[in-house]
DNA sequence: TCTCTTGTTGACACTCTGCCAATAGGCAGC
DNA sequence: GCTGCCTATTGGCAGAGTGTCAACAAGAGA
């Protein structure tokens, strides 16, 4: 019997409603989910996906943007390490965040806006933008516009670095984490420190 | 008026309508182009559409695997120089490459399967395995499984850096330059010889 | 010119999406 | 404990999009 419409408060059933999606898309293109489902799945008439989020596509991109996010820091302190102990350590705590939560983070190695939606691919560039963050503090370097910018595209490598290993099984462990931990120092050693302050 | 119904080879039908679905697709999300739209720019009924690919996804992808490839290498030769100044050459070539053709060989580097949709995922894929043929072809490397698992995720670093530096303004070129090019050397220095033999 | 192959069309049935007025859950006031 | 109001929630409607299929006709070959 259907549950005689239970009434919660907006921002538990606006959770409740992407937790749904989320577990959804997770083995699902977008447009193979039809609203009915997301309804369904969310124990919700169907109208009320639009009231939340007003689109089908909203939805969508609030389910991703969750589904992408790496998981909260919880590095321990580096103070007495140098920059390439760090680096290894930081990366090797990124491959194993990858194996745990990141499927949908590492899936997020293709092609956005390859459907010419930026939107996605604002939602994929923050969640990197996120990840150079992290990786920045990580290595106690300064969080300059310069910096980080070298990093982000460290992500999308790390990312397929990771599908290699964990999907296809090309790379091992060690191999893949080498070649990460080389390549962020390769990124952070800017060459011409001259640019660096053009910022403002 | 309505061209009074022509009829064409299939294959060149097949080709007229992938033009035109690569043309709409190159400024709008799959979902947001309709088949009739579709259908109308390439001057056909929409019942072809699906005569021809099935499915309206399928359309997406016959597109999307014309719009990702690589131009076909067009290198000098470079016999007579160092590994290293290969590599510079490659990639300042493919970085030219990325400028004229690449527009959406570069947006492909957001989320795919992030839809859960590993057909696009493999499109992808694929072009990526091309590209790292390519490099290996040019820099005169033995096209062994192991070294293109290595030069595979240099593809989506690749263009993650084009992106920055094209969309974003946050790099120069000469800095992609070097960033890549020293990316590449190091992803194609196998540090263990020992693994490299295992294939069969 | 006729015929036959098959590329092409148009309509039909179905599903999906966004909208909106009507409904009712449950807290606040009494 | 009862009542009333606010608003979270529903269900049905209208429009659009998608896939299927039997019928049509372009054009090559006889």
């Amino acid at each position: 019997m259907a549950a005689p419409r239970l009434r919660l408060a907006p921002a538990e059933r606006r959770q409740q409603i992407i937790d749904a999606a989320r577990e959804l898309y997770a083995d699902r293109p977008y447009d193979a989910v039809s609203t009915s489902e997301l309804a369904d799945a969310a124990g919700v008439a169907r109208g009320l996906i639009n009231h939340y989020f007003g689109d089908k596509r909203e939805l969508f991109l609030a389910a991703m943007r969750e589904s992408i996010v790496m998981p909260e820091r919880a590095l321990p302190d580096y103070d007495d390490r140098s920059l390439e102990e760090r680096a290894r350590l930081t990366m090797d705590w990124i491959l194993d965040a990858a194996t745990t939560y990141g499927q949908a983070w590492i899936a997020a190695s293709g092609a956005a806006n390859l459907h010419g939606s930026s939107d996605i691919q604002a939602v994929v560039d923050e969640a990197d933008d996120r990840a150079a963050r992290l990786v920045l503090d990580a290595l106690g370097l300064p969080d300059t516009p310069h910096l980080r910018a070298r990093l982000r595209p460290t992500a999308a490598l790390t990312k397929a670095v990771c599908r290699e290993w964990l999907q296809r099984g090309t790379f091992t462990r060690d191999e893949a984490l080498d070649l990460l931990t080389d390549s962020v120092l390769l990124f952070i050693r800017t060459n011409d420190p001259l640019t660096d302050g053009d910022g403002s």
